[in-house]
DNA sequence: GTTAGCAGCGTTTTT
DNA sequence: CGCTGCTAAC
């Protein structure tokens, strides 16, 4: 990558309009604040719907357009492609073809590749090195758990994946790990983690951590370095400041050079990051960090009516140490917030369908909302299934924002693996994922005996499945087709490198010669066609790009579906996708106990997990612009069982005065808690009942039952913080004390309660496993919520 | 070495 | 319930 293609090295004039400052118009005066405090630190508080991207952009503008700053030595990151999309394109509204030239502008994460493949060699790369995903780190974990015997069934690759993120996220090399986690994953994690790191190395790969741990210690360590970056990047803008993990703060805070240029947007009320490292605690610190900071709040809303703000903001008082904000609007009043619950699951979904259809007709009065306006935010996104399939069936038009993305599916991926190799002959994993895809009669054995031959020769993969087939290492079918693969590759990584510009022939040859489409056509599941269409998608976006080379960067790093067509659909996705985005209707399913709040997250961190839960909830509601609809469905099916369900605490926080109960009112009397309970009901209730209404008989033998009972001790109690540790990790701290009714967890059964003690033995009633005798050793306590009910 | 069939498992959220 | 990973037979 060229230097002087993105850094300035002389001050000449850019060619940016010089209007005469129509980005400033229509700003109120905080905006406007925060636009023009252009030196030294800045922080602007910005709740829900406050025109916080609006401000931001025009802040951007403002810099280019006065000359303070040219488009490339402006900084500025966001957390998604998505966020770095829009403001790419908002700025382009504003400045024109200015922001072609912003090469700084995009996530941590692509911004510091950027700076990684220009210093690689600091950190002992090569600046080609490729960017693992979460699936390959995955396999190259397993490898390593794998060699250093370990049981993957008691020690699952996956929990080691989470304790090194973990570590990643807080910037904790190796030899840094404090002894509090050295037990982390049988006390196994640190020497693994170092493994890993080396493997990486040897790889000439990094994963997503890697690339911000990696520029902190380039800039840490090579002065130069850094202050040519103070030099060039004159003012640093963050977006989302709220989920800023430790790592992300370290980085902002070495990049931002001396002048302290650096303007952060956040909203504590909207951090709901907190499981992947993101730490409130950056911006409530914010003012320390950098002394003398403007602080500005943005209060005033324009997006939701009066009613939904209201909700919102009793919801998000719940929770303790808040900046505080008091979000205000000058729209007329609208609508209550809708609340209705509903028998089960399908029920809810089939009554969201004919909602929608009834929006769309205008209902109630309402002015018409026609589909596209309307969002289905849900906390997990197994939920949606339900969804998706009552959807199907009505034929009301859908899509999902952050499902299965097109780059995570298994044939783009796997092609993607060919034109690694084709690209870089020494990616190893590469090379790995496709040696027997399609089949080449090439199992374990073959595949070790050529690792042992690559690794006595010190070469790369591919290299010595050569050797192993020349020296006979791997014979019969397998050693035959396997010469027939590494000469294919290798006449392929030519033409790559002969022909740069054929690159979609050569993608379709590739796919072609390797049998990996014929891999597809033959066979006959339902889906292989989809597949074969994906196949198709992946070759036609490869026109986009002028070399194989070009679109594999592009790939490692923007992995969304981007494919947008204008028709009328309702969007479906989970809660974390749905921040920044705004919908004239928006229907909240699922608010039960359990589900939202999660009770993950109320046993793995408590009071803390119960407060990010609150602000999930106040995101959700402040995504509706005119009409909010919270649900909640008494029965729900977990794991193909059928559960009752106790109704979201959060909804015993919705003011009454701003919400309208949709159930009809024979069904229960009183608050929205009495409704809730009458559809909390048996299995076997379920089976009986063939409407919506209920008998009091019914009711009855569900108040007196003794799963009622539970239910209400459960929601009676209050969130307690875990002991020692995460409560995923076995702590020697936490073994001793098991007193009958504690909470825990364990390994192999998950959560549940202690039933009785005899000794060093528990017997525990586990909430999916049901009774088991469990050595207390294997057992960590988990306290938080009750089990289910019933 | 491959494939089919089975058991057991697990589900939060993402760059 | 749907998926993955393992085992037993081809």
């Amino acid at each position: 990558m060229d230097a002087s293609a993105d850094l300035p090295l002389s001050r000449r004039a850019m060619a940016v309009p010089q209007a005469a400052a129509p980005w400033l118009d229509g700003l109120n005066p905080e905006q406007r604040r925060a636009v023009e405090a252009l030196d030294g630190p800045v922080l602007m508080l910005a709740g829900a719907g406050t025109g916080k991207t609006k401000a931001l952009t025009a802040r951007i503008a403002h810099l280019l357009t006065t000359g303070r700053a040219r488009p490339n030595e402006i900084l500025a990151v966001t957390f998604t492609n998505k966020a770095a999309r829009e403001m790419r394109t908002r700025i382009g509204r504003m400045v024109g073809e200015a922001v072609e030239g912003m090469p700084w502008v995009g996530t941590f994460h692509a911004v510091s590749t950027r700076l990684l493949r220009r210093h690689a060699e600091l950190v002992g790369l090569k600046s080609s090195f490729t960017i693992l995903d979460s699936d390959d780190q995955l396999r190259l974990l397993r490898q390593l758990v794998q060699a250093a015997g370990i049981d993957e069934k008691r020690w699952p690759a996956r929990q080691l994946a989470g304790v090194i993120d973990g570590w990643k996220n807080r910037a904790l090399d190796p030899d840094r790990i404090p002894a509090a986690d050295a037990s982390a994953y049988d006390g196994k994690a640190v020497d693994l983690y170092a493994a890993y790191q080396r493997r990486l190395l040897d790889l000439n790969a990094v994963d997503f951590g890697d690339l911000l741990l990696h520029c902190i210690r380039i800039f840490r360590e090579n002065a130069d370095v850094l202050a040519q970056y103070h030099r060039w990047l004159r003012y640093v803008l963050v977006d989302e400041y709220q989920d800023t993990n430790v790592a992300q703060y370290l980085w902002l805070r070495l990049i931002v050079g001396p002048s302290r240029n650096v303007c952060v947007v956040g909203d504590d009320d909207q951090s709901i990051y907190g499981w992947r490292g993101a730490e409130v605690g950056n911006i409530l610190r914010f003012e320390q960090d950098f002394p003398g900071a403007v602080v500005v709040r943005l209060e005033q809303n324009y997006r939701s009516t009066p009613h939904i703000l209201a909700a919102a903001s009793a919801v998000i008082s719940g929770n303790k140490g808040r900046l505080g904000k008091t979000l205000w609007t000058a729209l007329n009043e609208g609508e209550k917030v809708r609340l209705i619950g509903h028998w089960d699951g399908d029920e809810e979904a089939r009554w969201v369908g004919e909602e929608v259809e009834a929006m769309a007709r205008g209902t109630r009065g309402m002015d018409p909302i026609r589909p596209g306006g309307v969002a289905i935010l849900v906390r997990a996104a197994h939920q949606m299934r339900a969804f998706e399939d009552r959807f199907l069936t009505i034929g009301l038009p859908y899509r999902v924002i952050g499902g299965p993305r097109f780059y995570e599916r298994q044939e783009v991926r796997d092609a993607m693996a060919y034109f690694r190799l084709v690209i870089s002959p020494d990616d190893d994993l590469a090379f790995e994922r496709i040696v027997n895809t399609p089949k080449r009669g090439l199992g374990d054995k073959a595949v070790q005996a050529i690792q042992v031959c690559a690794r006595r020769n010190g070469v790369g993969l591919l290299d010595g499945a050569r050797i192993a087939v020349e020296s006979r290492l791997v014979g019969g079918r397998g050693g035959a087709e396997l010469k027939v693969f590494v000469e294919a590759v290798e006449r392929w990584h030519r033409q790559a490198i002969e022909e740069p510009d054929a690159h979609v022939g050569l993608a379709e040859t590739i796919l072609d010669e390797s049998g990996y489409t014929a891999m597809w056509k033959a066979e006959r599941s339902p889906d292989a066609a989809g597949r074969l269409e994906n196949l198709k998608e992946l070759v036609k976006a490869l026109e986009g790009f002028d070399s194989l080379q070009g679109f594999l960067e592009h790939v490692s790093l923007v992995m969304d579906n981007a494919t947008e067509d204008g028709e009328e659909k309702v969007t479906l996705m989970t809660l974390h996708a749905a921040k920044g985005l705004e919908f004239p209707a928006v229907f909240l399913p699922g608010w039960e106990d359990g589900l939202f709040p999660s009770q993950r997250s109320l046993d793995e961190v408590g009071l803390k997990g119960l407060e990010e839960e609150r602000r999930l909830a106040y995101v959700g509601l402040t995504r509706a612009e005119r009409v909010a609809t919270v649900s909640f469905a008494g029965n729900r099916r977990v794991h193909g069982q059928w559960q009752s369900q106790l109704p979201s605490r959060f909804i015993d926080e919705l003011p009454p005065a701003h919400v309208e109960v949709l159930t009809p009112p024979g069904l229960y009397g009183g608050g929205y808690g009495a409704a809730g309970m009458a559809m909390s009901a048996s299995p076997v209730m379920q089976a009986q009942a063939s409407s919506d209404i209920m008998d009091r008989a019914a009711r009855a033998d569900v108040y007196a039952s003794p799963g009622w009972r539970r239910l209400q001790e459960r929601a009676a109690r209050p969130v307690r913080e875990p002991q020692e540790g995460r409560g995923l990790t076995i702590d020697a701290v936490a073994l001793s004390s098991f007193a009958v009714g504690d909470r825990v967890f364990s390994q192999k059964f998950g959560y549940g309660r202690v039933q009785a003690i005899e000794g060093d033995k528990l017997d525990v009633l586990f909430d999916k496993a049901g009774a088991k005798k469990v050595v207390a050793r294997f057992v960590v306590a988990a306290p938080g919520q009750g089990e289910m009910p019933f």
